[in-house]
DNA sequence: TAGAAAATGCAACGATGTTGCAAAATAAAA
DNA sequence: TTTTATTTTGCAACATCGTTGCATTTTCTA
């Protein structure tokens, strides 16, 4: 499908950041900080227009916000088939943060009286490549 | 153990600031952020004061940094017999954050090449009372 | 293609946390 | 206890990240 018609299939109009904001998220197999996505959108887009376009896509579920630290805050595309409730990898070496869609869930065991509705988990380590 | 004590054992000389944070932070069982216990504090305290205090209290290891999400951002004693690595636990309803002492982390598998240092969950759902 | 609706870009603002530095408080030595 | 050295404090200024209001431009709809 190509860029046009998958924003439109989530009920977002095409204009020119959102499909080159799509289309950086898409390349990436990674989860991207702001910041990173800016870089790589270069000079002629304003910081304004981006975060805006970005919590559009949270609010559409395009792309899913994983926090790993007040510091640290990245944005991955969805991928419709997997959803995004699955942990969350980062490297605290190379600072990659990946999905880790094959892995469940783990499931707390909570006290009398409390219920779950989500869950989130990050694993921190060290990744492949870093482990060489 | 009083609190000079308390904060000599932790390598912490004794302040007016740093024994009433403790102070602030023992009587809770919830986790607070920066911003409440700025309110807890009154006025005669000054905010750069009390980020340098809460940061040397994580250094310390006197407290422990709870991330729920780029805006909620809170900080709990950490208990020396129970440690740091449990899962916590927030509500969404009234926006309490519990450490989950008796929960064991769940563990996850990971691909192969992958090895894990720590792990951070966050459990969100409805606490006890928010429950009825 | 025309008009209505939505998105953009700019300037200004707000919240949260940090740095440099002089004054004050605490700890260590005499 | 008093003196001296070291830490901590409080202020002003700054940095980062994200938001709001509003006029202009672009996209969508009929």
């Amino acid at each position: 499908m190509n860029p046009s018609e998958y924003l439109s299939s989530y009920g977002v109009s095409r204009t020119a950041i959102r499909e080159k904001l799509l289309s950086i998220l898409s390349r990436e197999d990674q989860a991207l900080s702001s910041k990173e996505i800016e870089e790589k959108l270069g000079e002629d887009i304003d910081r304004v227009t981006l975060y805006r376009s970005i919590r559009l896509f949270e609010d559409k579920n395009i792309i899913h916000k994983i926090v790993i630290d007040d510091q640290t805050i990245k944005y991955k595309l969805i991928n419709p088939k997997k959803g995004s409730t699955h942990p969350h990898f980062h490297c605290v070496e190379c600072d990659k943060v990946l999905c880790l869609p094959e892995t469940p869930l783990p499931q707390c065991n909570l006290p009398e009286g409390f219920s779950a509705k989500t869950q989130n988990t990050i694993v921190e380590g060290t990744c492949q490549k870093c482990n060489h």
